[in-house]
DNA sequence: ATAGTCCTTTGCAGCGCTGCAAACGGAATT
DNA sequence: AATTCCGTTTGCAGCGCTGCAAAGGACTAT
């Protein structure tokens, strides 16, 4: 049995094929007694537009792509989270696409390639891929780039202030007395921009309070897992005077580090403070609590969506905006110690 | 400047349009001679072919859903991680969808809709859907069921032997000494049935092992997340005579009840020995480590790939099949405490 | 030299929808 | 009653590709 089409629908309503199109994507105007017609022929023959035509003849797929280093990793997973629904209000279908962090995949995504007429336009958390990488992608392809990359003016970019971020975190240690503070998560290349960041916040911080930065404790990591936070703080307590603090470029870094310091004997935070950075739910339960920044992971979503929608939707380029969300520090067990000590 | 079609290339060949599309899917037979032309022409021209048109022609979207109730939920996160690479190996984009655990979305999902042109076909983890939804559905639809739900018949369905998985769970916390065990997240009706199976593993157990079983230790989650673990964990230790150890339907839920007892001061496992279901990441690296029923993520997602591929690819309809996939006990401090104490 | 065979290449039609602009019909205007 | 106007409805063409079956060409066998 055939699927039922528009022209089946017309022909039982009476109507022409284009009239049945404008009832169902309500364009234009249609008396209401067409579209009484034209709606009851739809529910009796159980129509459905077929989309895939649709996309065909409109050169659009109603689709967008985000672009994610990797999927389970809690932040970017509790991201997508926001941005499906938010891009299914508006109508778009979500493909999701990770990439391992792998430049040349991810290169391969935004440049150009047959894949590119399943979507209209791309969300990318890019993590391999170079600034210039970025501005050699298909310049046709509405991007809205997240993480920490400045934008080149042809596409935006959504995120926090991670200086600052970076910097509350730290100073909240300094606060605390802490005066040997690690940080871990530096990557002092190219595509290690986020982190940089971060490490200039750390520096920041204790330039604000007039403290020395000891360059031997900010320690490089090629990624931000548990296993690069465990095996970088095995290594700092491994010294002959080990810090008494750690700023972790990610909560899945703190979760690493906590566990290593816990696995000495040692005491969290009473021996080494951690704080993390990405509130991932995890650290909310995790024993202890992990401090640390919270971006404001729906806003961080919907701006995204929204501004991608509209680059879509543009007929006409757009200037590349950078769009700063909120975040905050939510201190927890890992540097407050737990409530019945404090 | 116009998007080059399969006729420019054509034209700049010298050949028809159709033994273009005949190269470019590797068709037929084509002489090495034209194919070298044509594909000469190809990278002249920097032709890509327009998915949305052959999608129309071939009435093949090339995508498939996977459905999943919670994104941010790593068991499902790390399950799409394996389902992603698999899915994309033999040609296919992966559409992801939460449903949110609602019934109505989920019955939407499955039931026919304009959507459904979008995907070849399905792989779905229902949460809200009872079996009678499931036989409901757009029969038209290929369909892959993940998670306890035994098939009708015409769909298949891949996961663990729970029943299995969860009598070794308890027989190991029973091994160890331990009398009192307690359940967390039996789903007494309908749609509770994966959580019902570990429900009969646990009594199975018990009965094994020639131990009653106490009714009043099973406790009742409408979900399986670290504050349903939490909640019901203080719940047991509120009473006169709490459980010496705990069998999680899911490593969150374990988390959250060790969260519980840890903050109440008690020991794991000393006090209380904890067991979960599901081997995320997370159970590695928390305080203690979570011991778990760890099952073969990325046979699961291999095979239900492998199986939706089939069905779609099929000319007439395939029986429905149980699939198993392995499963196995990890035994970590959570029962069997530090390495130090051991 | 001619017919037969087999493999490569081609032409046609159409997937189901929408953009565009013209046609239509009824109401308002003169 | 004839004309203008305006909002609704329509017809046409085509988005770019593939399925199908037939045409074409080279080669073999007689």
């Amino acid at each position: 049995m055939r699927e039922t089409t528009l022209r089946d629908v017309a022909e039982l309503a009476g109507v022409s094929p284009r009239t049945v199109s404008n009832v169902v994507n309500g364009y234009a105007k249609v008396t209401d007694t067409t579209r009484a017609k034209v709606e009851a022929a739809i529910a009796e023959l159980g129509y459905r537009p077929n989309v895939l035509a649709r996309n065909l003849a409109t050169g659009r797929s109603g689709q967008i792509v985000v672009v994610v280093p990797y999927l389970d990793t809690p932040y970017f997973a509790e991201l997508l989270q926001g941005i499906i629904p938010a891009a299914r209000k508006l109508g778009y279908n979500v493909l999701v696409d990770q990439t391992d962090g792998d430049r040349q995949h991810e290169g391969e995504l935004i440049g150009p390639g047959p894949r590119r007429f399943l979507y209209d336009g791309m969300i990318i958390s890019p993590l391999g891929l170079a600034q210039e990488d970025l501005s050699a992608r298909d310049p046709a392809l509405p991007l809205v780039v997240l993480g920490e990359r400045v934008s080149d003016g042809t596409f935006d970019h959504v995120g926090i202030d991670d200086v600052a971020a970076a910097t509350e975190a730290v100073a909240h240690l300094i606060a605390l007395g802490r005066r040997r503070i690690a940080a871990i998560g530096d990557q002092p290349y190219p595509t290690g921009e986020a982190a940089q960041l971060r490490t200039r916040g750390f520096r920041a911080a204790h330039t604000a309070a007039g403290q020395p930065v000891d360059e031997s404790l900010i320690i490089g990591t090629t990624r931000f897992n548990r296993i690069d936070g465990a095996t970088a703080m095995a290594a700092l307590l491994d010294r002959p005077n080990p810090p008494d603090a750690v700023f972790c470029y990610s909560d899945l870094v703190a979760s690493g580090a906590i566990h290593t310091i816990l696995g000495r004997g040692l005491r969290v935070p009473e021996d080494v403070a951690v704080i993390g950075y990405d509130d991932i739910e995890d650290g909310r339960y995790s024993q202890p609590t992990i401090s640390t920044i919270s971006p404001d992971k729906k806003a961080i979503a919907q701006l995204a969506v929204d501004r991608l929608v509209l680059r879509i939707a543009a007929t006409e380029p757009i200037d590349g905006v950078e769009l700063r969300t909120p975040h905050r520090l939510i201190a927890r067990q890992s540097t407050l110690g737990t409530g019945t000590r404090m």
